[in-house]
DNA sequence: TTAGGGTTAG
């Protein structure tokens, strides 16, 4: 059956409301569950039109709304947060149609991220009253977004007053928090939090891991040994993945030699199976510190013993092989893996195309571009913001002004990297014209919920105001102003 | 989204 959004892939606004509402009219029996071009279709169509325009032109009644098709819309609207919330908010006042936890969960993430802990409270407040929540995983999401924000003591608070929002407390939420804490460098805080509560939720295996794995992100490997040894004295057994952890700790703080040492070591104890991450992390280390040789000799062996790479093991080979090695050499393996049957991912090409766009081959890179959407693997915004980079890089300023076009016209919105990518290199090139297409840019982005540095205002003005353009100027203090109270 | 391996460039 085709899908009745079929009809929405027109660029022209106008046109695509009138084929929305035709096709919604239509509309009469259930939908199947929603393909991802409805999804794009409809986040191009909530771009397009101001929340008015909106209630006005999309048949919400008409739409069958389904918790997977609006989890797929808020995932396109990522980059564009105010547009996400005000999606969310309309369709909360649908009248059959109720959120799910997920779509609530997606939400507070992204008010989150625009630093709007207003409309995250309000969110869980209604959350807990629809009874759909909050969950652990509310608590996660917004726990990780108050450290990111530089707020950890907040954070902690809020993970302790979890009950107080009726949403239960255990070692997993507790095991959950502590990894928050350790991915954004809070690891002391988590360790400190980890002492004064392993009792209350009895710590595990897990517990330890996660902060032994955090000590290695900070290349403090003689710290997370000690972690372990505490494991061990309070009768708690290693496992692999804890064995993986000091591995890769190892590789990370550049301790190459006892990172081999390491390797040989679980080798030896035969109780100590292997598996593809242990591989791959000593694949991936070797080549980071230069040695292919022995990078390429341990890949060979993990295929001798019968222990399959994954995509993930296929990557960090490619992208050794394009950092140390050379290009050609990694693209060879990227062939190998197609012919093996394997589909690379985002992430495969991702590391192809920054290899080729490292040593100019620009135009190559422009061809995997290409061959991503042929293969049906959609470029991301990283895909996007390596181009876009290197062509600044090179000075080709319009070539990556066109690649960001490719963007908005199309399933993936510009993030904060390509913001700043953009308007810095508007600054390399002295032509007029460009400090007002970085002004625009500038305003672009603070609509969309970005919020650009000091700095960038501050170049921006003093540009528009040296060239005796008042108004613009004018414009910028306003979105500047736009940028919230917190805001430094 | 209870832990381990793979994305920019600096």
């Amino acid at each position: 059956m085709l899908s009745p959004l079929h009809k929405l892939h027109i660029r022209n606004p106008t046109s695509l409301v009138c084929s929305v509402k035709l096709s919604f009219y239509n509309l009469t029996t259930i939908t199947p569950p929603a393909a991802d071009d409805d999804a794009s279709s409809l986040s191009f169509l909530i771009l397009k039109l101001d929340p008015q325009a909106l209630t006005h032109n999309l048949e919400f009644n008409s739409v069958y709304w389904t918790p997977d098709l609006v989890n797929k819309i808020l995932k396109h609207l990522w980059n564009h947060g105010p547009k996400a919330i005000q999606f969310f908010n309309l369709l909360e006042r649908h009248p059959t149609y109720t959120h799910s936890a997920a779509s609530f969960d997606h939400a507070i993430d992204i008010a989150a991220r625009l630093r709007n802990y207003k409309t995250v409270w309000a969110l869980v407040a209604r959350m807990r009253k629809r009874r759909v929540g909050p969950n652990p995983k509310t608590f996660a999401i917004i726990t990780e977004r108050y450290v990111s924000a530089g707020k950890p003591d907040k954070a902690v608070r809020v993970f302790l007053s979890m009950q107080e929002y009726g949403c239960q407390q255990d070692l997993n939420s507790f095991n959950t928090f502590l990894d928050v804490l350790c991915k954004s460098r809070r690891v002391e805080m988590a360790y400190n939090l980890f002492k004064v509560l392993k009792r209350r939720f009895r710590a595990d295996t897990i517990s330890y891991n996660i902060i032994a794995n955090g000590f290695c992100l900070l290349k403090r490997t003689p710290r997370a040994l000690e972690v372990l040894r505490e494991m061990v004295e309070s009768g708690l057994e290693p496992t692999l993945k804890t064995y993986n952890v000091i591995l890769n700790g190892y590789f990370k703080a550049g301790q190459v030699k006892e990172g081999w040492q390491f390797f040989l070591e679980m080798k030896r104890r035969r109780r100590c199976e292997m598996d593809v991450v242990t591989y791959t992390t000593v694949v991936h280390g070797f080549g980071v510190a230069g040695e292919i040789q022995k990078a390429r000799q341990v890949f060979d062996e993990m295929i001798g013993l019968g222990i399959l790479p994954s995509v993930a093991t296929y990557n960090a080979y490619i992208q050794v092989l394009c950092k140390k090695d050379n290009v050609e050499n990694a693209i060879l393996v990227f062939e190998e893996m197609l012919k093996k049957g394997y589909t690379p991912n985002a992430t495969t090409y991702n590391v192809v195309i920054r290899g080729l766009c490292h040593v100019g081959k620009m135009d190559r890179a422009m061809e995997y571009l290409d061959k991503m959407k042929d293969d049906e693997c959609d470029p991301n915004v990283q895909t996007y913001n390596v181009i876009i980079r290197y062509y600044c890089d090179e000075g080709e300023i319009d070539k990556s002004l066109k690649v960001f076009d490719r963007m908005g016209n199309g399933e993936c919105l510009p993030n904060l990297d390509t913001y700043n990518v953009l308007i810095s290199a508007m600054f390399g090139r002295k032509r007029s014209g460009d400090l007002m297409v970085a002004g625009k840019l500038l305003i672009e982005m603070v609509d969309r919920g970005f919020i650009p540095r000091k700095f960038t205002f501050n170049r921006i003005l003093n540009g528009l105001l040296l060239t005796g353009n008042q108004d613009f100027a004018k414009e910028i203090l306003t979105a500047q102003g736009r940028c919230g109270s917190d805001y430094c």
